[in-house]
DNA sequence: TTGTAGGCGTTATCAG
DNA sequence: CTGATAACGCCTACAA
């Protein structure tokens, strides 16, 4: 037999609560969270609030919003949540936006810069607050500019923005230092005497990656020990990436004494290629990443890298969005963490 | 010089779309949604939308909300987003909401079971549609009792829930079959050989955790390879929980052939423990996890553990929130995935 | 201190 | 097919 309870749930609505109590409308509103004008008698405060409990009375957010003006959420883009550069930089956006009496609408691309664009329409109608956008861009004019004129259209409509990593200009951007952490990385190694560098990039036209490799290979230019042809080697920003990479960088006959993975997970891939190989991590070959991504603070040999704070990332940005003022622009270093992967050579 | 921009930002509404395209509110609205009644003519339909376009119209979705009686949204409760085992569930849960148009609302407990209740009030107030809880609960009868009202709450305000992990009877859950997995975990290593087992688990009360132990016990037991006195240490459901319990195993003199740390999480805390301890994984001990964390596939040892489905657990708890009928109860086996970290003996 | 009434932006009912 | 108009649930001047 079909279930036959009735779809229509009433919820119950505050003039409910004012009859109950015997009130009228406002007063009921007053009392339940204290307007900004003055209180009301404890005595009709205390009806109020007993009625309300005894009905179950829950305010509604959504009409709430629609009196006041504004609503009480802020919007969260990310490419992937289960990655953990992402879901770190979430930790600290979840937290500040707690902090602010707001709650999170997460949207997830999956990688399809094109969807940044629609959740950002998505989280206009919203009405969200604010929006925090975070993961490096490609250089991509017409894709970045869609994205622009969606921001814009929602700043246009009141709301503030920030982004993580890739600045935008005209917004809020947490800024991590990437040209200069690499950098710092690639003169970390040559002064404990590494001198043939190889780098496992990520995609050719991908910001954060191209960032890292030109601090990196700068700084060995510098240094006087370049980066030779064929050290090299592009592939995705991902682990899979990482692991081609290296795989392919070992086929070659370059025989790098040191491989800089763009990034930590990436890291971890190239390590495994080298494993599958049978090329030993360090003696045969150092590996260093970028990140410090906690969850892999313990793999063997541990591995050395480029410490961001990342849930700090995530909370600067949503203050950033949050705060008043002109659009800002806050740079965070990155910290060479030296560990096993890269000793001395 | 402070900023002289007035707060006030007047939004375009749908009243402004209908006047600029010279019909009717009610028609505005049918052109741009397409409501459930007849269309609209094409001229018209034409002329309102070039309008909103050309005022950059953006629609209201709380006052589309108020107005429907339905918001467009779910809520999900974590314990913290930065651990990849809840990561993971959100990306299903990200993936499977946007599916059927639902943008999701992130909420972290941060460890605090008493924000459970309080964010299932705060999703109530937002009105969402369905409510997604994930984690495992602890053995305690007044957290769980006040969750299970709070939950009961929103459902009879109308709207849905689905667990995962732990089941809330009345409620639809994502089971893990942890014991099952467990002993499946345990007699596969009796079976290449292991005798001498101990266990990293977590707090006493912890439902999971407790669950993990007594299916590997049990399954010791009938195959007569009993767990030894002292050769189970509770500890934290964390990496530094793992680290610590591993740590304390060590100290003791029982000389486990093998640990089973019940999650991925604390097993990579565990085989730290080992290695500062001079301890090699596996040739000294071998150590075995639970969970699958694949961004844990590729640390050395590569980690012997109980493969959870977990994005699909996500997906499926927002399916069963979703779905019609009565509460359902959906199991998920685990599967055993054998590695290096625990070698035939 | 308390109550009255108008408005927030949409949808939906009911006539033309 | 199109247009008034009453909700939706709450807040907030404005009055009393």
């Amino acid at each position: 037999m079909e279930s036959l309870y009735p779809e229509q749930v009433r919820t119950t609505t505050l003039s409910d609560v004012a009859r109950e109590a015997g009130v009228s409308l406002a007063t009921a509103s007053r009392a339940i969270n204290g307007s900004t004008n003055r209180t009301v008698g404890p005595a009709l405060r205390e009806r109020v609030l007993a009625a309300a409990a005894r009905l179950h009375y829950s305010p509604d957010a959504n009409a709430q919003a629609m009196a006041r003006g504004r609503t009480t959420s802020l919007g969260l883009i990310v490419h992937d949540i289960a990655d953990p550069y992402f879901s770190a930089i979430a930790a600290g956006v979840t937290r500040a936006a707690e902090a602010a009496g707001l709650s999170v609408v997460l949207t997830s691309t999956e990688h399809d810069p094109a969807r940044e664009v629609s959740f950002v329409e998505l989280l206009r109608r919203q009405r969200v607050r604010a929006i925090v956008v975070t993961g490096g861009r490609r250089d991509d004019p017409e894709g970045t500019a869609a994205l622009r004129a969606a921001l814009e259209g929602f700043q246009a409509a009141g709301g503030s923005v920030a982004l993580v990593s890739q600045p935008l200009e005209g917004m809020s951007t947490v800024v991590v230092d990437n040209r200069e952490g690499a950098a710092d990385l690639a003169r970390h190694l040559h002064g404990i005497g590494y001198r043939r560098f190889a780098v496992v990039a990520g995609p050719v036209d991908h910001l954060t990656s191209r960032d890292r490799l030109s601090g990196f290979r700068e700084a060995l230019d510098e240094l006087g020990a370049p980066l030779a042809d064929g050290a090299v080697v592009h592939s995705g920003f991902t682990r899979d990436g990482g692991y081609e990479g290296m795989a392919e960088l070992l086929r070659r006959d370059a025989g790098p004494e040191v491989v800089f993975a763009v990034n930590d997970v990436m890291a971890v891939g190239a390590m495994a290629a080298a494993r599958d190989a049978g090329v030993s991590v360090p003696d045969d070959v150092a590996v260093a990443g970028f990140d410090d991504i906690s969850t892999l603070r313990d793999i063997t040999p541990a591995l050395t890298t480029v410490r961001v704070p990342l849930v700090e990332a995530g909370v600067l940005a949503t203050e950033l969005a949050l705060g008043p003022g002109e659009p800002r622009e806050v740079h965070l270093a990155g910290e060479v963490v030296v560990r096993e992967s890269t000793p001395a050579r």
